[in-house]
DNA sequence: TTGAAAGCGCTAACAT
DNA sequence: ATGTTAGCGCTTTCAA
């Protein structure tokens, strides 16, 4: 009826000088009541609101932006929606935004270098004030470079670790896989498979001297090559040999490749009892196939994952995991920027995470 | 360094005049070039670009918003980015909006019927020009006079259908499962389970007609509802007889629920063999109950699963399931709400889209 | 405590 | 083919 009409008819939006002329005031006080400024008379309060109410007056947004100069919008760039744990984060980062007042312009990047560097010269930059960014294939150089050149500010959050220069808010992949190892070695395991490890053996040379106290030196990685040093590290304080035979590489990390790379341990007669999954999903796949050859999940081989997704706890048995504290990567990442966002000029901070293990049903 | 410096000294950002001024030309030849207009000399043009180049101008798009009237953004609401589903179906629709010069601002309803109203009337709508959204709790009535009383476009996309006056873009529920089932059949099931079943096993009293051309007539139900309904056609077509024991209730569609469901039904020693998962994650669910409790799928009982996520495809066997269009919904969704913004009063369209099954390992 | 007026950066009539 | 100019709706000095 009266709203669909008016939309027909294309009518001018009801705007604050509308709410003004109704409320008998001028612009600036019916501006100062919506923004709460706090030295406006109650009676007058009292109008200005009347007439708002009358006419469902709404602010506009663009109108604001245009004039504060900000927008209140944050880019969000990770790799991809499709995946649980990006789904989750997004959650997490849109949720702690709310809290801050700021909303969050999600784009997805496709696992795809080139869309990666798109991301940070895009149109929508110049919807956002700011860009928190999960790369997933952008060489460190180049996007020290891009990140440098970029007139809004930048931080990175998620998993891989590019060196000082730039705002991270990075999950502690060493520390939470190095705990997740020694979780198992507590409970007993001794020969403890490593699924979804990357496909060379030796450690990283790029990884050096990788603090996980923001004191790092250099540090330009994969998550892969990171969990891998938390593995042997956990290993190494139990006193426990390195068995390069019980490295499973799989390629992306998934439930089909982790169960795969488990069948394959099965079929080659591997002696294990212990499972550390680099994430969820390759656990979870580890899981499925330790159940389908009848292997005893925890009597016989215990499983552990990294990411405690909301379907860790929904396995049966349920998964033992790393939670990194999604929320707590959000929150520290919107804090990195909103200090940019107010002008902070600080040293770039490296941001590692406290995690915990979310004890369950596949460890003893 | 100088970009860096710029920024702490908090300098104005380049503005078109200022590449007027750099090209020796007029503002309005400056927009012109910008955007694309097509009565601009050659040589004026290549001016203008370099004027831009050398100054590393951006178009600010606040100001051309509030210019415009519009903010090329479109929201979609929808209830959970954690759930594959919903967050392959956002990676559509911002792919699909990204073709066609939108932006997409995701807001996450998390599953409360508070937050789906709440998200009509939002300080974000302000910022964008209309909205997808995929209600999951909301009442029927709630959200017409909702939707009645917005000022802007809204369609609805997804899974349940509310009734006419309002557009929207929803995948096959009936016909989806019905072919789901018919495609088990074929292969010689007879007993088949509906895993995702509603609790209630008589017929919705308020499913009344539902066709899916866009005739209907009335049709306020759950997804639980339509796809049961879709189940019993294919067994009237083939003349199997309905029984209630093969209803398998589940409450939420997950994993869990699904090999918690199949679980039972192998322990109360129910003949079936066949399983129509009314999603993918029941029915990975109940494969994965199915393996191992050492059932041969699909020799001697199938599966067939609903929405295609990408894991239907990497599980082992892999899922057979019924693809239900994901970008087909998001393109049509946009395609809609893009009419709207163009000021379309044609009465509101219910789109049911095409679907196809997804042969794969898990049927004969 | 409130008002008047300038201007954020851009687009689009309207001119020429 | 290009220039002039008037706003889009708001916030914010500056005055009163």
């Amino acid at each position: 009826m009266s709203l669909r009409d008016a939309r027909e008819e294309a009518p001018r939006a009801v705007t604050m000088s509308d709410v003004a002329r109704i409320a008998g005031v001028s612009l600036k006080t019916v501006s100062n009541v919506i923004n709460d400024y706090p030295h406006v008379r109650p009676t007058t309060r009292a109008r200005v609101t009347e007439a708002i109410e009358e006419l469902g007056y709404r602010v506009n947004a663009t109108a604001r932006n245009l004039r504060r100069g900000r927008t209140g919008l944050v880019g969000l760039a990770i790799p991809d929606l499709g995946e649980s744990y990006f789904g989750e984060l997004a959650n997490a980062v849109v949720d702690v935004a709310d809290g801050m007042g700021l909303s969050v312009l999600i784009e997805p990047t496709r696992a795809d270098a080139a869309s990666e560097l798109e991301v940070l010269t895009n149109d929508r930059r110049s919807m956002t004030d700011g860009l928190l960014f999960s790369p997933l294939l952008l060489e460190a150089t180049d996007l020290r470079r891009a990140v440098a050149a970029s007139p809004f500010p930048i931080v990175l959050l998620g998993e891989r670790v590019f060196g000082v220069g730039i705002d991270h808010a990075v999950m502690a992949n060493i520390e939470g896989t190095r705990a997740a190892t020694a979780y198992l070695i507590e409970r007993g395991a001794r020969r403890i498979v490593a699924a979804g490890a990357p496909p060379v053996r030796e450690p990283d040379p790029r990884l050096v001297d990788v603090a996980e106290d923001g004191l790092t030196r250099e540090l330009t990685t994969s998550s892969e090559a990171l969990r891998l040093e938390g593995y042997r590290r956990a290993l190494a304080d139990a006193g426990l040999p390195f068995d390069p035979d019980l490295l499973l590489p799989t390629g992306p990390w998934r439930r089909s490749t982790g169960a795969a790379a488990l069948s394959d341990a099965l079929d080659a007669d591997l002696d294990f009892d212990g499972v550390v999954g680099f994430n969820d999903a390759v656990a979870l796949g580890a899981l499925h196939t330790l159940q389908i050859r009848g292997v005893d999940v925890p009597g016989r081989v215990q499983v552990i994952g990294f990411d405690d997704l909301d379907e860790a706890a929904y396995a049966t048995p349920a998964l033992t995991t790393v939670a990194p504290g999604r929320v707590e990567i959000a929150k520290t990442a919107l804090d990195l920027l909103a200090l940019r966002l107010e002008g902070s000029t600080e040293p770039a901070s490296l941001r590692v995470l406290p995690f915990h293990i979310s004890a369950r049903d596949t460890t003893r």
